[in-house]
DNA sequence: AAGGGTAGCAACCGCCTGTCA
DNA sequence: ATGACAGGCGGTTGCTACCCT
């Protein structure tokens, strides 16, 4: 397990905790509690760096360390709010009771990105990648094409671009490979149940059949949301459902944007979905006993300008 | 059974930020 | 205003266990 058994050249042991540095460790901070971190392997007699106890109390010794295989509920707030918070792997454990930012991003690293990008989404972006060459130039000439964009935009359509869109996409998409590896011709239907603030709401449910032409598809999803780019259109401005007018106005209606996502609804405190997954209906579950979101809520870094580099 | 490859994760590293004198 | 220090954070490393051939 972790580095290699040694010392420094200060005479201090690196390397995997013993069993009896670690009882050490707790004993001290039970009567004295923690704190001064540098002080503290002196005093409490360890030959460890301050900044070594600190993390093994933190991530190991801690009495309310919740061990064990992540739920699917955490899987589901992790990776709603690593959309909106990006790499901020502290922020993201502090919403998983004893859970700590190190499990958080082993977790995320070993698992839950190598789960997205078998779903075909960008683990950084939270977007479909758009390396789906199809789709991309399908996305690009339905824009350029559209008189919804009488900018001209030529850009990257990627985080300007509504990603539940993407992800209704990507739900085609794989849904539309599912089917053909199994052979398999029944229509499929995409449960979307994405709420728009501005009014904007998708036909619900979402009839695709993987037999017709993805632009008919993607133009079905254009039309069901021409009502925002139009609106936005006015304003001389390239449609992003992500860059809302007024933040505060939007929060206090009750809905965070989660990228891709849909909507965390406030008062309901459920996720209203767009899962790319038409499976993942544990999306729309109540998830109040995680409630995740509230002091993200009275933040600004809960801006809905995706964090993410 | 043996060996190579890989996943999981504890621990470390270096940088950043906040606090205080 | 500035420098020192403590603590926190995200990224990386490397060991162990497991899987596959």
């Amino acid at each position: 397990m972790g580095k290699s058994p040694g010392s420094d050249k200060n005479g201090l042991k690196k390397g995997p905790w013993t069993a009896e540095e670690d009882q050490i460790l707790i004993d001290y901070i039970q009567k004295h509690g923690h704190g001064r971190w540098r002080t503290l392997p002196k005093n409490a007699g360890l030959k460890r760096c301050g900044k070594s106890c600190r993390l093994r109390w933190t991530n190991y010794l801690r009495p309310d360390i919740k061990r064990g295989k992540f739920s699917p509920e955490e899987d589901e707030v992790i990776i709603q709010l690593h959309s909106v918070l990006g790499n901020k792997w502290s922020a993201i454990a502090a919403r998983l009771p004893g859970r700590t930012d190190n499990e958080v991003k082993n977790y995320w690293n070993t698992n839950i990105k190598k789960k997205l990008l078998r779903m075909g989404i960008d683990p950084v972006t939270h977007t479909p990648r758009l390396d789906l060459l199809e789709l991309s130039s399908l996305l690009s000439s339905s824009l350029y094409n559209s008189a919804l964009n009488p900018t001209g935009f030529t850009g990257n359509i990627g985080p300007m671009f509504n990603p539940n869109l993407l992800s209704l996409a990507a739900a085609f998409m794989s849904a539309q490979d599912k089917n053909m590896e199994n052979g398999n011709p029944e229509k499929i239907q995409v449960q979307n149940q994405v709420e728009y603030y501005q009014g904007n709401q998708f036909p619900n449910p979402v009839q695709i059949c993987p037999t017709s032409s993805s632009s008919t598809v993607m133009n079905q999803i254009l039309q069901a949301n021409s009502n925002h780019f139009s609106a936005n259109s006015a304003a001389n401005t390239l449609p992003n459902l992500w860059q809302l007018d007024d933040n505060v106005n939007n929060y206090s209606k009750g809905f965070l944007p989660m990228q891709n996502y849909g909507y965390y609804h406030e008062l309901n405190q459920s996720i209203i979905s767009s899962s790319a997954d038409q499976n993942q209906t544990c999306l729309t579950e109540n998830i109040t006993s995680l409630n995740p979101f509230g002091p993200i809520l009275s933040t600004p870094s809960s801006s809905s300008t995706p964090l993410n580099p």
